[in-house]
Order: C-alpha cells, then structure tokens, then sequence
DNA sequence: CTGATATTGAGAATCAGTCTCAAAATCCCG
DNA sequence: CGGGATTTTGAGACTGATTCTCAATATCAG
C-alpha cells in the first residue's frame, strides 16, 4: 500500500476515534500505522511479536482490540480460513480468496460476475445481502505438480 | 433425513471403518445415529450433551474423533461459520449457505452458474479447485423487516 | 493544568478442540 | 466359545487463540 494510501487510512482511523470518543494512543498508532504499510494476510500474533520489539511495547490485548477497532472503522477485514486463527488483511477493493490447501498460499481474485449471481440467489431467499465469502479451496499450480510428479 | 437413508448411511459408515481396520462400537453407532436422523448444522458440544444423557454417556473425545471420521468416510461436513465453533452437517448434495447475521438462521441453496465460474477462477490461476466455500451474509427476511419497523 | 474518562498490559480466565493413558471393549483366530 | 492383540474410550490435563480483569497510566476537554 502506497505511502499516501496508509497515511490516509490512519486519517481516516483518527476520525474514527474521535466521532466515537475514543482516544488515539501511540499503540493505537503503531499497530495502526504497521498495518497499513504491509501487503496480505497477517495474524494477531504475528502482529504482536512484530511490534513488542519496538522500544515500547504492546500487549496482545491492544493488539486485539485495536484489530477490532480497525475493523469496526471499515479499515481492515477479519478472515477465518480453515479453522486456524484468524487472519487481518487491509481492506482494499472487495475480492475472494482461493486457497492452496498444501502450501497455504493465498490468492485474490475478483469475479463480478459471480458477485451479481449471489445477490440474485439472496434475493430469492429474501435477504438482505451484506457481505458474503467464497473461498476456493485447492491446489495451487506449484503443489499440483509436485503432486503430479510424486506419483 | 429419513429412516431409510439414515440406516443406508450407517451402514455405509459401518463400511468405511471396516474397510479401515478401525472398530465398531457402541458409541460411534450412537453419535452417528443421532446425527443422522436430524436436520441441519450441528455443533459438537450439542450432540455432546445430547448424548451424554443416554443411558450410557459419551467424553467430549469421542464425539469429536466421530465426527472426524465421518468426515473422513464423506457422511458428515465440517463448517466454519463466521468465527465460532464448527458446525457439522449431514452430507446430502452440494449447497451453499445464506446466513443470517441477526438470528442465525440458515438457508441452503445452490447454484450451478456459480460453481462453474469458480471452476473458470481456479483454471485461471492454475489452481486444482477440490472444494469451495461460499457463505451469504445479510438479513433474512424476517430480521430485515424488524430492523426497517425499528427505523 | 487537572480531573473525568478511556486505555493499557500482565496475567488469569475462557473456549473449542486435542492429547494422554490406564481401563474397557472389540473382534480375529483357533 | 474363549483368549489376547489391538483399538477405543473418557476423565482430565493441555493447547492455542482470544477475551477479560483490574490496578496503574495516558489522553484530552475545559
């Protein structure tokens, strides 16, 4: 993400904060400002060991809470893939996910197409659509031949 | 699911742990009986306690490596929905899901002009497509009228 | 600056799910 | 019909992810 888009999605957390009385910490900031600046997929934890190195310090309790505030903001997206823990990706244009299932190598796709076909099915269904996931789960080109070649 | 497929599915989970080596027991007849005679998504601490009341009892182990194995045999899906704990569900056709984020209620349904643009997705990445996930998240009808009477 | 209010972090707690291991059940084989 | 080798069971300990608790600390409106 460029250095102008982080800045702006820190703005807009800034925002955020204050429309809801909340207040900006330097935590709040760092963790803030870390997500911003990276590309994919990232755990709590992950997030954790990465900044209790700074000269400060956090505690995975802030990490969690200020995940939740990013994602309450709209800022950031929560992912549940498989049944591991969950993982925090910086929210972009809407897109899914497809899932190698022996590297976990992910990929984003966007298909708009699919995307008019589901509203269509939620409104068969009477529902109101706010936001769905489709996740496809398989072999990416590279285990796919490995597995080839291993028989 | 009615009597029928439910004994023709036992029998059929009856084959695949003979065909394993594994044993047959009293508890595994149980659990998948239980589970084969109901509807819809089930957790693993629901048929526990369900279970448990029976003139024997069952441990938490035992359900959950049951389970397992009928997923194993193909009898059974395990679901994760949104970031709680796994729901199981007997295996019928292929569906998808539309759930309601307000009361949990949960709606199968299925698509084939979908799952063939996915198949279409995969190609184009390389991806060996096994298996998908596609989940609808809104308000069903019921919900959705409640919250507009809220307004 | 200062007080009211929100936030922090260490560690305890929770929750789903797995593991351990001794006791019990299954079932192959004679 | 017995063994007896092998698998399974269940109570409870354990794990990993996440949330909670609460005293100490930081923020910020006035």
């Amino acid at each position: 993400m460029s250095r102008k888009a982080a800045h702006d999605k820190l703005t807009r957390f800034h925002e955020y904060l204050r429309t809801n009385g909340l207040k900006t910490t330097r935590q709040r900031d760092e963790i803030a400002s870390w997500f911003f600046e990276v590309e994919g997929h990232h755990s709590a934890d992950e997030i954790y060991r990465q900044l209790r190195q700074t000269i400060s310090g956090v505690g995975v309790a802030t990490v969690y809470r200020t995940l939740r505030l990013l994602c309450n903001a709209g800022l950031v997206h929560e992912r549940h893939f498989g049944d591991g823990e969950a993982l925090y990706e910086n929210v972009a244009l809407h897109h899914d996910h497809c899932i190698c299932t022996a590297c976990g190598s992910i990929v984003e796709f966007e298909n708009p197409r699919i995307e008019q076909l589901q509203a269509e099915v939620a409104r068969r269904y009477g529902f109101k659509l706010v936001t769905h996931k489709m996740e496809l789960y398989g072999l990416c080109k590279k285990c796919g031949s490995k597995a080839q070649a291993a028989t």
